[in-house]
DNA sequence: TTGAAAGCGGTACCAG
DNA sequence: CTGGTACCGCTTTCAA
């Protein structure tokens, strides 16, 4: 626990030349920089943080709330805030973490207190508290999800309408005309704000293309197997003949059983594309076409933008949405109807 | 974001009496406090952290390190990750994450710097290089969790010697002369602490109790369903009228589906007792003995230490276990052979 | 029971 | 290219 005073005096320059020899903002003789950094490594100086929160204007540090509600999916939450602390860390950020009730008080709490100089959001609900507090607060948020009313927010996520609609597209045009989409357990279309966008935008779009379409929700935690597989035969019986799914990898698991089960080959006998998965699709028993969601983009831009808007241009408020990237994997093809036998 | 000063004006008392009635570190005049108090409530006051930090002695921060192994079981993990951020929280704590690399970067790093009280280590490896860290600085550092070598730190952990013991005296007071253990996957057995003292905690009370045991790892991620069942099959045919299970929820899930496959009825047929599950075992289709691993127990005591630890009377440093407690739930009774017909 | 003022350890302005 | 120094906002002696 050197101090400031210690390295200059140890590299025979003033304070000031060692704090700015440090923070690059102004220009040092090489030379001089020289013995600075020689003194900093052999005292093994670190600047003391409470002491450059107070003086500087940073404190270096982003607030991430998450309220964990109680059907969270761990996996996927854990890459999101690994994600998170991984780019906040490039940026020379360190994470907070607000979860549980802390989520929102905690939000007011550091931001009053001066202790953050972003606030990164997670796990975002249609109707999320966090908005409200957010406006009323002058600490910069940075959404990672978007809520029904995003008005003036900065929001980041994938494009998961987009998405939906070109997994659509693909589908529609190897000739398919009866699909199918195997979607998050009920729950999720209640308290989260994703999953309604995929499939609102899955349902518009064979709307569009004149596609026969049908919406299947999976299993959760203690019924998944079954209910997934069920929804599966379901869609199958139903005459569908290529399947989207939107999932987590447990469910793609079931999914692929019960086609599996049925002596059904993928895609011969039926087409299949995973949307927004933000697990590795390729640790499946199957590879299959995907249009992932990637943790680390969008936290690589949540970070970005936090740390934009604490400079004079700041980014604007919206929508920051990122386009999807269709990975092909042969998982898609004519149905078996329409080719020649 | 008021300023103390200001807050000082509006009651019409000085700097001093505000912070002092604040703190309650010298004793104020009941009418002085009141005013204070609704100058604070007026303006919304909250003290600057980075100033906090800086003139007085605590940081109000503790580090959480979390390695994130890729065989970390994620929502074992995030009760773990709430349970601290709650209990700290309860102790005007808030909990700055270091993930990845940084959980050992990151620990030497906030330790220089000052910007945290104490550092709590989860995710504890036989081998934990954050051993050798935790030696080398000065900020008080609590593990959860037991490392190999632990000479002069501070541990917290649930007993499991004393539980998997505990759990063995059960079901041979019962009666029970071959019994079997359901373990964690093969690779939690070299890059974890906990799972290896159950295991050999079970081995040595079993020999001492002339016990015929066996054990078996169970499944991870991909083929978890099928090798559990395989291993409780291979348990049952060798004779086991009692298994131990030390695992997670799909695995018990997995046993006891495997179990009711065969026809077996518990506890006529079979003896079952959870060992250390984190999960709320009342959620399983059947309710089983256990002696759970209570992560909220464990976090709670361990931010106790840490906050012990800024005080005087640290805390001493070894092994801090908390006493196992077995919930009966009348899934273990008297085998089968040995009842009168 | 209360106030005045000296730091805490940096940052960044003003000089030189 | 480098130094001196006035803050940043709070805690905590020391005095009254």
């Amino acid at each position: 626990m050197a101090k400031i005073n210690e390295v200059a005096e140890a590299a025979g320059v003033s304070i000031s030349t060692v704090s700015y020899a440090l923070s690059g903002k102004r220009p040092v003789a090489p030379e001089t920089r020289k013995r600075i950094e020689a003194a900093v490594h052999e005292l093994g100086y670190s600047p003391n943080a409470g002491a450059r929160m107070l003086a500087g204007s940073r404190t270096h540090i982003f607030a991430l709330t998450e309220p964990l509600r109680r059907d969270t999916h761990a996996p996927t939450h854990m890459s999101f805030v690994l994600a998170t602390a991984v780019a906040a860390r490039r940026n020379d950020y360190d994470v907070l973490l607000l979860t549980d009730e802390q989520a929102s008080a905690g939000m007011a709490r550091v931001a009053a207190s001066g202790l953050v100089d972003a606030i990164l959001v997670l796990d975002v609900a249609p109707d999320d508290e966090r908005v409200a507090l957010a406006r009323s607060i002058s600490t910069p948020s940075i959404f990672i999800g978007v809520p029904d009313d995003h008005e003036g927010l900065v929001c980041v996520d994938l494009d998961f309408h987009a998405a939906a609609t070109l997994a659509v597209d693909r589908v529609a045009d190897a000739g398919h005309r009866s699909i199918g989409l195997i979607g998050q357990p009920q729950v999720a279309y209640e308290k989260s704000n994703f999953p309604p966008r995929v499939r609102t935008a899955f349902e518009r779009r064979a709307a569009e293309r004149g596609l026969l379409h049908d919406f299947r929700v999976s299993g959760d935690r203690m019924a998944s197997v079954e209910v997934t597989r069920a929804a599966t035969a379901s869609l199958l019986d139903a005459g569908a003949t290529a399947l989207l799914v939107h999932a987590t990898d447990d469910v793609h698991h079931a999914v692929l059983a019960e086609i599996a089960d049925r002596g059904l080959s993928i895609p011969r006998d039926l087409s299949i594309v995973s949307v927004a998965a933000s697990f590795d699709t390729t640790t499946l028993p199957l590879q299959i076409d995907v249009i992932p969601l990637v943790p680390a983009s969008s936290c690589d831009l949540a970070v970005d933008l936090a740390v934009l808007s604490l400079t004079p241009e700041r980014p604007e408020p919206g929508l920051h949405l990122l386009p999807p990237v269709y990975y092909d994997n042969r998982s898609v093809a004519a149905p078996a109807g329409s080719r020649p036998a």
